[in-house]
DNA sequence: GAGTGGTCTAGACCACTGC
DNA sequence: CAGTGGTCTAGACCACTCG
């Protein structure tokens, strides 16, 4: 069944589209099975952390090859949606793996070391969302947003000091206690305890001076430079779930960035 | 022949490492056919832009089957080492390609638009390696090093102020005449000049204050805040081949990252 | 229409994990 | 040993480009 609709889609896409744009010529099969595994993970039904079914399960189920269903997870592990484990199977992709933690903090002490960041929130509280909060979020000006304020330290010292905003709609409950209290990041927080798991983000930096409150935070004195990283974190389906303004101190560490 | 050789690597690795290390467990055929085609663009077999040959015709060739040569080059695209289109053939990727222009230089103005940079060479001499150049871009110390400075322009006006080191042996030619009279990226003449194409990069960002001269090229004042950023570009064989400093002014753009 | 990359299939065998 | 992902093959057909 799925195979006729596979085999149909690319003849009805182009008979209509065909006059009107050439852009969506061609959907493949591997894409539709791709998009049926994306429709899982959105909806909860496979959690982080995971195995999902086997490839030969999975094309038995969606009635196409294992080559098939292999090319989909292949790009899926690609996009660090999926984790294949030979021998073991396909997990699904989790900020509890340190490996993630690098992906989305690329900070790194100029004098080797490689301690991990330990994060110490301040603040947390609810507030209505401003123009700016509301254009990254998606939202409608003076809808419900949740705010943290938070510091984080390397080997003892302050380094970044941040302010995140969250849509109140999901991140309603969140407290300082739980940020306090739980173990391992922010993002495997968020995936854990609201079911929000962060896919990719975009991350705008500057050069600006430190304002008074952010150099007493960070030890440093006002005026010095800091690097200015504004995050938007998105979750499945491209929605932004997470505004982040962070002021990094760089005496003793550098954004590390790879060009490929 | 070359199927034997794929087939008993692994066993012989395994044979003689096994009670050594774990770690070089096994390499596959298709991994094999990977290595044979980047020795082609390594010696300038194939250069940038240039087809190479079918995938049929490199099955042949290599006596395997077409999908693991095609195995071969789709981790190869992956890496922007090649490039494919349907219909025309596969070819070795080039920074002629302006998609190339933006996966090396991040910078995007705040207020929309997308002016492409303009560089604006102002020296190029010889010098001897420093401890730092050296250690950078793998010489000796005192070996022979070309450097340029610039100043980048966004529609007209200066933004970032660079210094390029580069080696001596490879870049002992380059004049600030073919800086200036050279038609697109300076990555664009390396390549084709000199022969050397870059593959990847490692940036590391700071924020630092605009010294005098740096203030005065970018039209600021002294002790602005600038976005400094180190780059090293590495060539095949993860060569480095370029070390880079910049100070970029982000009063009117910034630097964009993506976190996949 | 010939040639290229792109998709899909079916089946064999290998490497790894865990019971 | 059974089950998983990983590799390799051979062949069919589709989509795209160009002369």
């Amino acid at each position: 069944m799925l195979v006729m609709v596979a085999h149909a889609a690319p003849a009805a896409a182009s008979a209509t589209t065909a006059a009107v744009s050439p852009a969506p010529t061609f959907s493949p099969l591997y894409r539709q099975i791709k998009s049926l595994i994306l429709q899982r993970l959105e909806s909860g039904e496979w959690r982080p952390g995971e195995a999902i079914p086997s490839e030969t399960e999975l094309a038995q189920r969606f009635n196409v090859s294992q080559g098939t269903v292999r090319k989909a997870i292949d790009e899926m592990a690609a996009e660090n949606l999926l984790t294949r484990r030979q021998g073991k199977g396909t997990f699904v992709a989790t900020h509890e793996d340190p490996r993630a933690f690098f992906r989305f903090l690329r900070l790194v002490p100029i004098a080797g070391g490689v301690e991990p960041a330990r994060s110490i929130p301040i603040e947390c509280w609810r507030a209505k969302a401003g123009p700016e909060a509301a254009r990254m979020l998606a939202l409608q000006v003076s809808d419900p947003i949740t705010i943290v304020r938070r510091v984080l330290h390397f080997s003892g010292k302050p380094v970044v000091v941040d302010e995140i905003y969250l849509p109140g709609e999901i991140f309603g409950n969140l407290t300082l206690e739980m940020l306090r209290d739980f173990q391992g990041s922010v993002y495997s927080l968020f995936e854990t305890e609201f079911g929000v798991r962060m896919i990719r983000a975009e991350e705008r930096l500057r050069a600006v001076p430190a304002d008074r409150m952010s150099a007493e935070l960070l030890n440093v004195r006002e005026g010095t430079p800091l690097l200015s990283v504004e995050r938007v974190s998105f979750t499945y389906g491209d929605k932004p779930v997470e505004w982040r303004r962070g002021l990094y101190s760089t005496a003793e560490h550098f954004y590390l960035n790879e060009l490929g």
